[in-house]
RNA sequence: GGACCCGUGGCGAAAUUGGUCAUCGCACCUCCCUGUCACGGAGGGGGCUGCCGGUUCGAGUCCGGUCGGGUCCGCCA
């Protein structure tokens, strides 16, 4: 017999059913005993009574939290006075008829119908796989995945096609640190986790993929935030030809409306088109690059997206006691002409835009420079030379001189959206799988010790006490 | 690299100024209950207060260190 989902018995009132899930909660009434039973699509509540065969009626005794079962069953309309208007499935429940039990279960080790924010995230993470058994978490996963599914489909209808870069790829100066793989078959040489498809992507431009798009992991190996974590999702796209940056603005503000129309419809954006404000105006008016302007903070379904404009190009890194890009080096310079550098680097703009979402910046986009003599330039201020060029970005400039077309994008976080979108104050609630704010996997235990063969096998040091 | 916060049975919390304070709720186990949906009722098991050291007649309660979490600054092209 085919199983029936839970949400499907409300249609098949009279009906034989053969339901499977988890044993959300028991209710035993020393005769009477009522299971809630869960699937994916909700609770269904079991009726079993001594008129069942006994064989299955003393198995009902045994059942216990979070077991998983089989019931065959019969679906009743339940009297007026029972029906439960908190579930969906609340005016229905099922005469259990007979009875299986496909899984036991030890008692879990926190509650799980809750919404889990008084459970210490230390457990919650330590019994990841428990946690996410709760309803809030799975409902944040679903829509991740509803908004996902829908990004990709918009793009596609746009024309743009989804590519997949490579995650082993190689160090290069500028930008967040990154994590570092060896190689055994090179030892003594290493591969870099992509922090961002940037470059992968203009390549891809300038071999004529006009339209990419990408829903890329990213890894940065910096100290995480509440918001931040080690590895992250991006929405990452690139376009030939843009008709200047609005077109790019235009398409991220076009996929975030529809994504909150069809995904989150409860929520509400407080301006359309997404108003528009300079970086020197947001840090005198409000201090920051990037401000909530939501009109009223108390509000948990008002979306303020705001676009950033005109970023400056460089930054003076005191650390490195060098000019440094904002953004990146590949961002074209509002001033094209590198003779006009030195007037001043600080007053240096950029064809550069964030959107920023009720306080969170959730994408940073911008032209980039295709004319190899003002990228090299750029590269020069920031103080690197035509060696270090020609050792780190060959390839890059190669590509550029086979012909590259004017060409802009933007890379939007989804983890922060969706933590915004789901009025989530940490990405950790948004992830599945997420490893805490020192980078750690607490179910799984990783990083964790190699063995000397692995470490040997590597080209790398082998621990002398181990 | 720096600053701050937290750490009590499985989970969440309580323990006046350090002195029977290891308590409560949920969960768990046993028994009773044919209509509950946070079911109800009776009884029961479980911690020595993250770890180490110090102060004290006496520390969960003070001090130091350490481990484990969290937040923020730096960092995050």
């Amino acid at each position: 017999m085919k199983r029936t989902l839970n949400i499907e018995t409300i249609s098949k009132i009279g009906e034989e059913v053969l339901l499977k899930g988890w044993v959300h909660s028991i209710r035993a009434h020393g005769k009477i005993i009522f299971i809630d039973l869960r699937d994916l699509t909700g609770i269904t509540q079991i009726v079993f009574t001594p008129k069942m065969e006994e064989e299955y009626y003393n198995l009902v005794k045994e059942i216990k939290p979070e077991y998983i079962v089989e019931i065959l069953g019969e679906v009743l309309e339940r009297p007026d006075n029972m029906k439960n208007s908190e579930i969906p499935t609340g005016s229905i429940e099922i005469k259990a008829k007979s009875l299986k039990i496909l899984s036991c279960a030890k008692t879990m080790p926190f509650p799980i119908d809750t919404n889990g924010y008084d459970i210490g995230e230390k457990t919650r993470l330590e019994y990841r796989y428990v946690d996410l058994r709760r309803e809030r978490l799975k409902r944040n996963l679903k829509k991740r995945f509803e908004t996902i599914s829908l990004m990709r489909q918009i793009l596609k209808e746009k024309g743009f096609i989804e590519i997949e870069t490579p995650i082993l790829t190689k160090s290069t100066p500028e930008g967040a640190r990154e994590f570092v793989v060896p190689s055994r078959n090179f030892k003594g040489n290493f591969y870099a986790l992509a922090q961002s498809p940037q470059q992968y992507k203009q390549l891809l431009i300038s071999a004529g993929i006009e339209k990419y798009f990408q829903i890329a992991r990213c890894f940065r190996d910096e100290d995480p935030r509440g918001d931040r974590q080690p590895e992250f999702t991006q929405l990452d796209l690139e376009m030939a030809f843009p008709e200047g940056k609005e077109e790019i603005m235009n398409l991220m503000e076009d996929i975030y409306i529809k994504v909150i129309k069809e995904i989150f419809p409860e929520k509400h954006i407080t301006q359309i088109p997404f108003p528009k404000m300079t970086y020197k105006e947001a840090m005198e008016k409000y201090g920051g690059d990037k401000p909530d302007m939501r009109k009223d903070k108390n509000d948990p379904n008002e979306l303020a997206f705001w676009f950033i404009t005109d970023f400056p190009m460089f930054e003076w890194k005191e650390e490195y006691k060098r000019w440094g890009a904002v953004h990146h080096p590949f961002t074209l310079p509002q001033e094209e002409n590198p003779e006009n550098f030195k007037e001043g680097l600080e007053n240096i703009l950029a064809h550069q835009f964030d959107l920023v979402l009720n306080g969170f910046e959730i994408a940073g986009g911008s032209l980039r420079t295709h004319d190899i003599e003002l990228l090299k330039t750029c590269f020069m201020v920031m103080g690197h030379d035509e060696k270090e060029l020609e050792e780190k970005f060959k390839h890059y400039f190669d590509a550029f001189s086979y012909g590259i077309p004017p060409h802009g994008g933007i890379a939007s976080g989804l983890d922060r959206f969706f933590a915004v979108a789901l009025n989530e104050e940490s990405i950790r609630e948004v992830i599945a799988f997420p490893k805490t704010g020192d980078s750690k996997d607490l179910m799984m235990k990783s990083p964790s010790k190699i063995t000397n063969e692995q470490l040997k096998e590597l080209g790398l040091k082998v621990e002398e006490n181990e």
